[in-house]
DNA sequence: ACATGATGATACC
DNA sequence: TGGTATCCCTCATG
């Protein structure tokens, strides 16, 4: 795969900020468009050290003849609390505190900035062990499913540039996406306050959200396979919604917390969903340990709740094998992914257990043969198994990567292409920033998983908050991301340029931003994005005119 | 340019 | 084992 160099330029974008939803406040009326000041100078990249500020107080006006008080205060670091450094942004680059391990890979002695897998190609993979066919299930595989998988990989297409946008569509942060399984252009979304967005991004007017269905975080959303305007979600406030996105209307098929709530200690939420449609099931999972299954037909709770992680513990996804419905594969908070057989399902009867250093946020199979898995843990390590017919005691890679968990944000989960035949490239949203051109930007990741190899790092100036959720359209090279409360469509760059030059009446432009955009005095930025973008969002800040190639390509010593 | 708060995993007692 | 203090690149709002 040619590695990917950044961008010089942006190019036109149709963004559009939704009015129809909840706005949260009034503060985004009518703003004046204020251009914005040159970057602050960097103190030449040194940490001043020693600040020492004196404050006199005199807070003893009334007892005369005594001196005023003298507080020293010296700066210390906010992250150690110790003088003699500080920790925190210094302009776009953020300063690791060097007394923590590296914030990155975890190990002491060294900081993010100068951590080895920050700078390498194929940062911190473990190779895999030598394997040989002698197992009667690696047979199998060999003989059957070996076929499928080409052993050239085709030239990945990486959705590159912004096509279009919603700003702020949901009132909360947006916690899922989920593709139409044949109508190309719709997106679902849901939310952190239960809202569920339906949305054509081919034309952007269309949306649709419906806060009516759940009360609370809306973790997962699955079409129904034989019913694709039929959609279940699975949510935090301990129900699943069966909604017909064509007239609206939805009912509840379970409800965890049928008494209200009672603290706690024993409201049950649900997050992991997945469709075993042979059996014409649902199984979702709660934050307490437990598997449910629900009948398809019926719509009711089909057995009793078994227990498939550590009692108490959240079960964070749930995976039905793509070629082998009856195999699932879950994880959770106990640290562990797992494996099961739904035919012999049963606490304790997992087929395999899959340790992780901390909590597993997701663990998928690879979607075509679904004999590799992938799982996004926050140890800061992507895991790769490589066959689930092989040695399962230990991952074939990890890959140190910066994904770790902040509660205010959606937990970060590596997803697969679809579309790739190879079943090697992955999609994941970055945490830490760096500086691109003076703005501290979290960029999405793609990951080839069968070398380690950062294949693409896609961000925007426009995008400065970091984006947790993405996913891949299943036929179209098309990403789309959730970050804060907006909705993102990426395409190629190719092909976002086409549509622009084809259908001029679609474009859709904020007015505020295109009646009070100009060009600043002294701005020689040759990155000028002249479109549709908001006046809020933030535009690049252009003192420095070099973008650093990708990380691909060299060794350079960031 | 600050201050605020929402609120999850974890280490530790 | 359970209660609680602690936490490092959030983000939108004052």
């Amino acid at each position: 795969m040619a590695p990917v160099t950044r961008r010089t330029s942006f190019p036109k974008v149709h963004i559009e900020r939704d009015s129809d939803s909840e706005q949260s406040s009034s503060s985004d009326e009518e703003e004046p468009l204020e251009e914005e000041g040159p970057l602050e100078e960097e103190e030449n990249g040194v940490v001043e050290n020693e600040k020492i500020e004196k404050l006199e107080v005199g807070f003893d006006a009334n007892r005369k003849g005594k001196t005023p008080i003298t507080l020293t205060l010296r700066k210390v670091c906010k992250v150690c609390k110790k003088p003699g450094h500080e920790a925190g942004f210094k302009g776009a680059t953020y300063i690791d505190c060097p007394m923590k391990p590296c914030f990155l890979c975890k190990t002491p002695g060294h900081t993010t900035l100068n951590c080895p897998h920050r700078v390498t190609t194929e940062h911190g993979v473990v190779p895999a062990p030598r394997r040989k066919t002698s197992k009667p299930l690696e047979y199998v595989f060999e003989r059957q499913l070996r076929h499928a998988i080409p052993s050239i990989k085709p030239k990945c297409v990486i959705p590159d540039q912004v096509n279009c946008a919603v700003i702020r569509y949901h009132s909360r942060r947006i916690t899922s996406l989920e593709f139409h399984p044949t109508k190309n252009n719709i997106l679902l979304s849901g939310d952190k306050k239960g809202q569920l967005g339906v949305w054509d991004f081919e034309k952007v007017h269309e949306k649709v959200v419906y806060d009516d269905k759940h009360s609370c975080i809306l973790n997962n959303m699955k079409f129904n396979p034989t019913n694709d305007c039929m959609v279940y979600s699975a949510s935090s406030d301990g129900t699943i919604s069966y909604t017909d996105l064509e007239t609206g209307m939805s009912s509840s098929l379970m409800n965890l917390n049928p008494d209200g709530w009672h603290g706690p200690n024993t409201w049950k939420m649900l997050y992991g969903m997945d469709i075993n449609c042979e059996k014409g099931l649902v199984l979702v999972a709660d934050n307490f340990g437990f598997l449910h299954l629900v009948d398809m037909r019926s719509n009711h709770r089909n057995g009793d709740a078994v227990l498939i992680h550590k009692k108490g513990s959240k079960v964070t996804g749930i995976h039905c094998n793509p070629m082998q419905p009856d195999i699932l594969l879950t994880c959770g908070n106990d640290h562990y992914a797992r494996i099961w057989d739904m035919r012999r399902l049963e606490a304790g009867s997992s087929l395999c257990s899959l340790e992780h250093k901390r909590v597993v946020n997701s663990a998928y199979f690879s979607p075509i043969t679904g004999n590799k898995i992938l799982t996004t843990s926050q140890d800061n390590r992507l895991r790769i198994w490589d066959s689930i017919f092989g040695n399962m005691a230990s991952p074939s890679r990890e890959i140190v990567h910066s994904h770790d968990f902040n509660r205010h944000l959606t937990p970060f989960k590596a997803e697969w292409d679809p579309k790739d035949p190879s079943e090697s490239l992955a999609v994941i949203g970055r945490y830490i920033s760096e500086n691109f051109n003076g703005t501290a930007l979290h960029p999405i990741d793609f990951i080839d998983t069968s070398t380690g190899q950062l294949v693409a790092e896609v961000m925007d100036p426009n995008i400065t908050t970091i984006s947790p959720v993405n996913k891949l359209h299943p036929r179209d090279d098309i990403l789309a991301t959730g970050s804060s409360r907006s909705l993102f469509i990426w395409k190629p760059k190719e092909k976002s340029e086409m549509v622009e030059e084809k259908d001029e009446s679609r474009i859709v432009v904020c007015g505020k931003a295109e009646k009070k955009r100009g060009k600043k005095k002294g701005d020689n930025s040759d990155e000028s994005d002249d479109d549709g973008f908001i006046s809020k969002l933030k535009k690049p800040k252009s003192k420095q005119t070099e973008w650093k190639l990708s990380r691909c390509s060299t060794k350079d010593n960031r």
